[in-house]
RNA sequence: GGCGCUAUCGUCUAGGGGUCUAGGACGGGUGGUUCUCAGCCAUCAAACCGGGGUUCGAAUCCCCGUAGCGCUACCA
């Protein structure tokens, strides 16, 4: 029989850390057995459930390149994929646990519901469903049907304990004690089913093999049992990996800044760096190689090897990986990145040239760790005229003979036969010989001119990414600056 | 409270009885290299939650404790 998977998110959100992980996880275990990946949308929570976070969840698995082979938009033999469309399962297997005795319908409103818990639990009692109408006759259930609302439908849980307990792949054998449980919900009274009946007729009827899913579901697998049992079906096997926390080990939340997947696409994270990042969030391949592209992933993957601990989002992890990714891209597919990122924020570079963004995003170099660092590093040439940072400035204005150096260097960019990195090089290196002082001597100065930066990418890069005539200006307006304000200057 | 899950450097992890004076990575420190920064290279500091067992031998197995987290709805 072959591998069936789901992720099945409830769209009352976009696609979030944790959710992603599981998602990937899924994904890559369907890839790496040759299974299959379902998606599949668990919307019977009217209140919460939303079109726009549909759209989200697909956009957040585009956006890290998870495709599902059935699902939303690509439909499938198993459909419909949103649980609000497969009514009619429900209503036919919850027909046929309540004609078998599995399930009975119950009259209990909520509110006597929530005043029976409270009472309960002022008594000290662990607050459960004390079963009362498990035990109504067919006539008083035909009345109450009759005059009330529509009932709820409860399941019978086994009478005598039993142990309920399975071999989950990451925790080994887990298990529980039916008699914990108590007669829980499995239909609404408005006649939709709860998320473990739901979850558990979907799972069945669309084949699934192995549920991968967050640990946090990992009470609600016992209830599922349970139902498997009573309808006398095969359960799955069942696979939980821990949550993700916080810095402060608090599961992950908006608390913590972004968690959606593409709020990090934002941050200039790249998918390809998210993806690796969250697969080494909870699995490790062997301990020491830890950067792989999806492809490798969907080779190595392998579910026995997710740790069962929760993990940390740890941010600078994440952007170390990120930046490793944003190494190994193809130098044009990097350029092109780049410059996509500067455009969606009102940067627009690309009119400038090819020859002028490569020159440019190699400039840049190994200096970004996010796309979104371009913002910062290339500022001098996403600004008219970028503003001398004071600490920048302090330290020029205490050079000496900085003023009339950024002069003589203005002048000889002035007068270069070619404006090339080559030819600007010769001339920085020639002017600093000629005055009998080291390059940096010039350097330097004319980097707190230009950028208005101690620290930037390469000085004969950053001129020719200027321009000649725009760097002269800075470097003049930088050498009046001096003149006046520096206690070094000649006339001062 | 009950039930459950988890427990190795600050963080992600390797380790599945001896090869562990516990390895790798991020982050941090120091030194080198380049026009600064970044990068790169070298190097340093940094952990088996506590207590009992089992065993010739435990980070590895078992029990107890402790801590963190999850669930405890006609939410998912």
């Amino acid at each position: 029989m072959s591998v069936r998977v789901r992720f099945a998110p409830s769209p009352t959100g976009f696609l979030h850390v944790g959710g992603a992980r599981t998602a990937l996880y899924n994904y890559l275990f369907a890839r790496a057995t040759g299974g299959t990946f379902v998606l599949r949308i668990e919307d019977t929570d009217a209140e919460r459930s939303t079109d726009a976070s549909v759209q989200a969840i697909l956009a957040g698995m585009r956006w890290l390149g998870l495709r599902w082979d059935e699902g939303p938009e690509v439909g499938g033999s198993y459909g419909p994929y949103f649980q609000t469309e497969r009514r009619a399962l429900y209503d036919e297997h919850a027909a046929r646990l309540e004609a078998e005795g599995r399930a009975y319908p119950c009259f209990c409103t909520p509110d006597e519901l929530e005043a029976r818990r409270t009472e309960q639990l002022a008594r000290g009692e662990d607050p459960r469903y004390d079963g009362r109408c498990r035990t109504l006759s067919a006539e008083e259930r035909a009345a109450r049907r009759a005059s009330g609302p529509r009932p709820a439908l409860r399941f019978a849980r086994p009478l005598a304990d039993e142990e309920v307990a399975w071999d989950d792949i990451v925790r080994g054998r887990v298990s529980f004690q039916s008699a914990v449980l108590d007669d829980f919900v499995l239909v609404r009274g408005d006649g939709l089913p709860t998320y473990n009946f739901a979850c558990v007729v979907d799972d069945l009827t669309m084949a699934i093999t192995h549920v991968i899913r967050g640990d946090d579901h990992i009470s609600n697998t016992p209830r599922q049992i349970l139902i498997y049992r009573a309808l006398g079906a095969a359960v799955p096997v069942f696979a939980h990996a821990s949550m993700i926390l916080g810095p402060d080990g608090k599961r992950l939340s908006k608390r913590h800044g972004a968690t959606s997947v593409e709020a990090f696409g934002d941050l200039g994270i790249l998918p390809e760096g998210m993806i690796n990042f969250l697969a080494l969030l909870g699995w490790a391949l062997d301990g020491h190689t830890e950067l792989f592209t999806l492809a490798e992933l969907e080779r190595v993957f392998a579910l026995e090897r997710v740790n069962p601990n929760p993990a940390v989002f740890d941010t600078q992890k994440l952007e170390w990986v990120n930046a490793q990714h944003l190494k190994r891209l193809d130098e044009s597919d990097r350029v092109a990145r780049v410059l996509g990122f500067l455009a969606a924020r009102g940067h627009d570079l690309r009119a400038r040239g090819d020859e002028w963004c490569t020159t440019f995003v190699r400039a840049l170099g190994e200096r970004l760790r996010t796309l979104a660092d371009a913002l910062d590093v290339g500022a001098f040439v996403l600004e008219e005229s970028p503003a001398i940072e004071p600490e920048a400035w302090t330290e020029l204005v205490q050079r000496a003979g900085a003023g009339p150096r950024l002069v003589a260097l203005a002048e000889r960019l002035e007068g270069l036969g070619e404006w090339t990195l080559p030819a600007i090089e010769a001339a920085t290196r020639g002017l600093a010989t000629e005055l009998g002082v080291k390059a940096g001597e010039v350097i330097a100065p004319a980097r707190v001119a230009v950028t208005g930066r101690k620290a930037a990418p390469g000085i004969f890069e950053v001129l020719w990414l200027v321009g000649r005539a725009p760097a002269a200006k800075r470097l003049r307006a930088a050498a009046a600056r001096w003149q006046a304000e520096s206690p070094l200057a000649a006339g001062a």
